[in-house]
DNA sequence: CACAAAATACGGCAAATGCCGTATTGAGCG
DNA sequence: CGCTCAATACGGCATTTGCCGTATTTTGTG
């Protein structure tokens, strides 16, 4: 892998033409595309080979979040390297979650933006300080159990019905069956013989066994 | 700020001599202590002022997270990168966890570490590229829930007594009333009232809201 | 020691829960 | 068109739970 294929989404017109000629300048780099918004950027991408992305956050429209969310989705192995202006810290999660590889700020050198692409391509994952220390402290507030290594399974693994998951999200809530009857506009009664199917499934026998296996498993 | 201090710890003396060497090479740094474990770096960094620690993560006695804990503890301004042989991924966390603001291959040239220790200096955060992806992967399985700004409350800001604490980790355990006596060597009946009061205190009227506050809190 | 708080224990009762049935309806599918 | 399965609904019953008492013992603290 000796060129790097980049595409810019930026919905500023005038940066995206700024981070294009810089990243002209640098010939390990080829960009293949520019979009403006985060549809535009998941139409070119299906149409153009791409190793990284190099996408704003905020965006109108679709933003950079949600286009990552979508472009990972449909092309798992290209790496998207965020980038915004601001500080915007409770982006940040967001991002990560979404699937993006690395968090830059805008004003990083353009020799630090290749610096930090190359890192990609090498399995790294490029931060800027203020952000990497961010995730430090994000991470620093987690509790040891909620990081340990654990197999997720989705509540179809354990063969439990849409209805049944919407029922347990509603024990797991603290309702009674009568309130969760209410809502749904079922009597009590199917409620609890909904709950009977999943005692059955999740080989439980009680609320908080089956909200237990459901939390484990991130169902809510 | 011209010259960093650094402090040095690590159980292995050669390896603690060619760090040593290397970083001496660099007239912006200044070795101001080397300790061989925990208990040696808590007693020096006390009679040293120092900016920053390269700490070995493993070590005898007093390892290095151990030692970080106490460490920040005690001097919360001093930074602390530790260093790593392998990939030991399951001691990022706890290192994280214990205050650690770097984390570093031992195995990087001197010049990045140096670099990296500026990069500590300027309010950076720096790891190595394979930690930084685990990093993100960590914080990409966290749900959103759990990083939201949250203010945690300790079981006594509730008027919680030891026991009552010790009776909800039970309940949330899944434990009827009669189990949980039988662990206790209480009576069933006793636990029940327990309850009650842990209900008064939390404002809460069943087993499952009771132990939301408790996962809430991180109580358990 | 005296006092307060916490822990322990028991009784009773209404409500909720867990579990065993059965039965009907409708949607999906070969 | 039958077949299956999910969703719906109801009855009954034993157990658990939530909540109201009261009361004794233990523990900690001034």
């Amino acid at each position: 892998m000796s060129v790097i294929k980049v595409g810019l989404v930026d919905d500023n017109p005038t940066l995206l033409r700024n981070i294009g000629q810089n990243l002209a300048l640098f010939e390990e780099v080829e960009i293949v595309f520019k979009a403006v918004n985060g549809q535009d950027a998941l139409h070119k991408v299906s149409n153009h080979p791409t190793d990284i992305i190099l996408m704003d956050i905020d965006m109108p429209e679709m933003d950079g979040i949600a286009a990552t969310r979508s472009i990972k989705e449909l092309h798992p192995a290209v790496k998207i390297i965020m980038l915004t202006v601001f500080d915007r810290e409770d982006k940040i999660f967001e991002a990560i979650k979404a699937g993006a590889t690395g968090y830059l700020m805008k004003d990083e050198r353009p020799s630090r933006i290749v610096a930090a692409m190359e890192e990609v391509m090498e399995g790294g994952a490029p931060m800027s300080p203020i952000i990497a220390l961010k995730t430090l402290q994000i991470l620093r507030n987690q509790s040891v159990e909620s990081v340990k290594i654990q197999s997720v399974m989705s509540p179809t693994a354990f063969d439990l019905s849409e209805r049944e998951v919407e029922i347990l999200e509603k024990i797991a809530e603290g309702l009674t069956y009568q309130q969760i009857g209410d809502k749904l506009f079922i009597s009590a009664k199917t409620v609890r013989k909904h709950t009977e199917n999943i005692y059955l499934k999740l080989h439980v026998h009680s609320k908080l066994d089956a909200v237990k296996i459901g939390q484990k498993n991130r169902w809510f």
